[in-house]
RNA sequence: GCCGGGAUAGCUCAGCUGGUAGAGCAACUGCCUUGUAAGCAGUAGGUCAGGGGUUCGAAUCCCCUUCCCGGCUCCA
């Protein structure tokens, strides 16, 4: 028989050769490497036969599929170790996900597992792989392995398999055994446990079986593999790396703001934060005006009938917070929308008004569950930056393109690549099939219309329309929705919505939903972790700190101060008494893109040293109008 | 909300198996008048998250509550 390289040879084999012996037969060195084999572009073991006329192509350590091959090897001798320390322990899946694996187990009654058992289970584990244990395969009936499964107590197992004969109608599975473990999988494996060369299981947690949290909550385990011992300590020093980066260490750490038991997930923004939010909203309101968004504003506190009406009441009553006012219910904004639309509705619309486009950095209250509150990205006091579109079906198109555009200037600003997604008809919904076709091929078409790549999220829409949302990844790489543009046929339904028709018939708008931070909360955190607290010019609460050499420069250094605030400029003098290296140190820390130091010499020569931020000093000194101007120019550009 | 872990001075952290709380930085005072990442010395600072229990004795062991951290579910 005959296979296919890559580079094109074909390589004749014996009948019924393995990948295995092709790996051989190419050369010694590269069968020793080999993990695996892609065959005809699947992922195979090494053991089992290949077809004729197969194109192959050896899987090595060098490969980007070797490290979630290892990883799922570790998950399955990690399952192995702890069915063995714990007895009875029930097992469920087990996979390679973006950075290690997990396994999810159900442990007997009384048996309590805690990140203080990981030391036992990893010397279990290294056992295992010290064993060099074959992965062997089997493919037996489902009917054998539901048998086995079933025999050894294996509900989740046996459920699974149930679900493969229900959703994919198989009549075989595949059992892979490494040394006294066997699970249900779909492979493939590499060899053998040496093949996991380093590894180090690094949580736990836990985890509804299927998702579903009106179901078990198993315990999963959380690892990581890595082909060398060098790999891994490499990606543990880069999470290291990446804590320093996160929001709410800066937020302490720059003095931007603070959480408080006294309303928890609600910051307190300090001055410094405080600067960044004004920047961002001078930006925010300034290209909202630019694009036709009029900003208004609206209560915080409206009558309950009101969100009876727009059914958040229905839906969202247990996540929202409400007060009684001289007995009259009112309940707490969550979502600026019901406010909004009053103001349509304030007077009577003609199509000439349309689209009508309001904004407004709007503060909504939601109750989110206490496990879910993280820093910044996850609060319940929330400033959106809000928009709402009120326009005719034949302008959705058009607005959403110019929403999208909008969002991709704003991202630019910040170099931010935001990933798309196109949320499509949840289960729960309201308005008929038709609408929603429309709606969502509307969506679709405005993405594609623009060139843009996006992932679809079947089911995940709002309840009222489909989505576009705009995603970006925090330091740890956990992914955040920012932006979003939601389509909207139910509002304008709800609250009777009108406007006059050339044909001077009513007709009924369409409300867009959009947010480009999606909140000044959340952007914030996503800004610091992206920046690492090292904000651009325009962006830094304090933009120049002066160093005076001595007590006595003081005085010329607050003149400097107060010029440079004339100039809009945010700086601060550092008179302390204390030397010039103690306060440069201290300016490095708090991440001063600027400092300039103030002694005789540039009092005499009415110049300045500018030292930037993680350099060391260059010496070159430049007169005061030329170091403004040259700051000047970086705030207006918002250089990065 | 659920599972696991945690909470010690303003900050970062030490305090082994129970014997009554400690460091560095910050703060304050004094000296130094400082030239590009920490000048020196001294002083002060704690209901050991809150509450209950076990014990002669609890930061330490047990229970409850609050908040935080890592996940899961949720996220209009």
């Amino acid at each position: 028989m005959n296979v296919t390289l890559p580079d094109g040879t074909v390589l004749e084999l014996a009948e019924g050769a393995t990948g295995g012996d092709a790996a051989l037969a190419i050369g010694e060195g590269l069968a020793r490497a080999a993990l695996a084999i892609e065959v005809n572009g699947d992922l195979r073991d090494l053991a089992r036969p290949l077809p004729d006329d197969a194109r192959i192509s050896i899987i090595t350590g060098k490969s980007p599929e070797a490290l979630e091959l290892v990883r799922h090897d570790t998950a399955h001798v990690l399952a192995a170790a702890v069915m063995e320390l714990y007895p009875g322990v029930k097992i469920s899946i087990g996979p390679p996900i973006e950075n290690g694996f997990y396994y999810d187990f159900e442990f007997p009654e009384g048996a309590e597992i805690s990140d203080a058992d990981f030391p036992r289970i990893e010397a279990k584990m290294k056992e295992h792989i010290k064993a060099k244990e074959q992965f062997s395969r089997q493919d037996v009936t489902t009917g054998e392995a539901m048998d086995k499964f079933a025999h050894e107590g294996q509900d989740y197992k046996v459920e699974l398999i149930e679900d493969l004969i229900k959703n994919e109608g198989a009549d075989t599975v595949s059992l892979y055994t490494n040394g006294p473990f066997t699970d249900l999988c779909r492979g493939p494996h590499a060899t053998d446990t040496s093949k996991i060369k380093a590894f180090k299981l690094t949580s736990i947690a836990g985890a509804y079986w299927r998702g579903d949290s009106n179901r078990t909550m198993l315990t999963r385990i959380y690892g990581t593999a890595f082909l060398s011992k060098e790999d891994l300590a490499n990606h543990l020093e880069m999470i290291e790396e990446a804590k320093k980066r996160d929001h709410r260490r800066l937020g302490k750490q720059l003095d931007l703001f603070h959480f408080n038991e006294l309303s928890p997930g609600s910051p307190f923004w300090h001055p410094n934060g405080m600067k960044i939010w004004g920047a961002l909203q001078e930006l925010w309101s300034t290209e909202n005006a630019r694009r036709g968004f009029n900003r208004v504003k609206t209560p915080i506190l409206l009558d309950v009938d009101l969100w009876k009406i727009s059914g958040h009441w229905d839906k969202y009553r247990d996540n929202m917070y409400f007060t009684d006012i001289e007995d009259r219910p009112m309940g707490i904004k969550p979502m600026n929308c019901p406010a909004h639309i009053q103001i349509y509705k304030n007077e009577r619309r003609s199509y000439r008004d349309l689209p009508i486009r309001y904004s407004e950095d709007g503060l909504v209250h939601r109750h989110e569950p206490s496990g879910t509150l993280h820093g910044l990205m996850r609060v319940r006091h929330i400033t959106q930056d809000d928009a709402h579109i009120f326009c005719t079906e034949d302008q959705i198109q058009q607005e959403v393109i110019d929403c999208l555009r909008f969002g991709f200037f704003i991202y630019e600003v910040f170099g931010f690549e935001p990933s798309l997604e196109l949320s499509t008809r949840p289960e729960q919904r309201v308005g008929t099939d038709e609408m929603w076709d429309r709606a969502e091929g509307i969506l679709e078409s405005a993405l594609k219309k623009e060139n843009l790549d996006y992932e679809v999220n079947e089911g995940d829409g709002a309840f009222y329309g489909p989505k576009i949302d705009l995603h970006m990844k925090d330091s740890l790489g956990r992914s955040w929705q920012l932006g979003t543009v939601q389509l909207d046929f139910s509002m304008p339904e709800r609250f009777d919505l009108t406007y006059t028709g050339p044909d001077n018939e009513d007709q009924r708008p369409v409300m867009i939903h959009r947010a480009l931070f999606g909140s000044f909360e959340r952007f914030i955190g996503i800004l610091i972790e992206h920046f690492g607290g090292d904000f651009p010019l325009w962006l830094a609460p304090t933009q120049v700190q002066l160093i005076p050499v001595s007590d006595k420069h003081n005085g010329e250094a607050q003149k400097l101060a107060d010029r440079l605030a004339d100039d809009g400029l945010r700086a601060i003098v550092d008179t302390r008494t204390e030397s010039v290296g103690k306060k440069i140190r201290e300016a490095e820390l708090a991440k001063a893109p600027y400092m300039w130091v103030v002694g005789d010499e540039e009092v005499e020569t009415g110049t300045v040293a500018p030292r930037k931020r993680h350099q060391t000093e260059d010496g070159a000194r430049v007169s005061i109008e030329d170091a403004i101007s040259a700051l000047l120019d970086e705030v207006a550009s918002r250089a990065r």
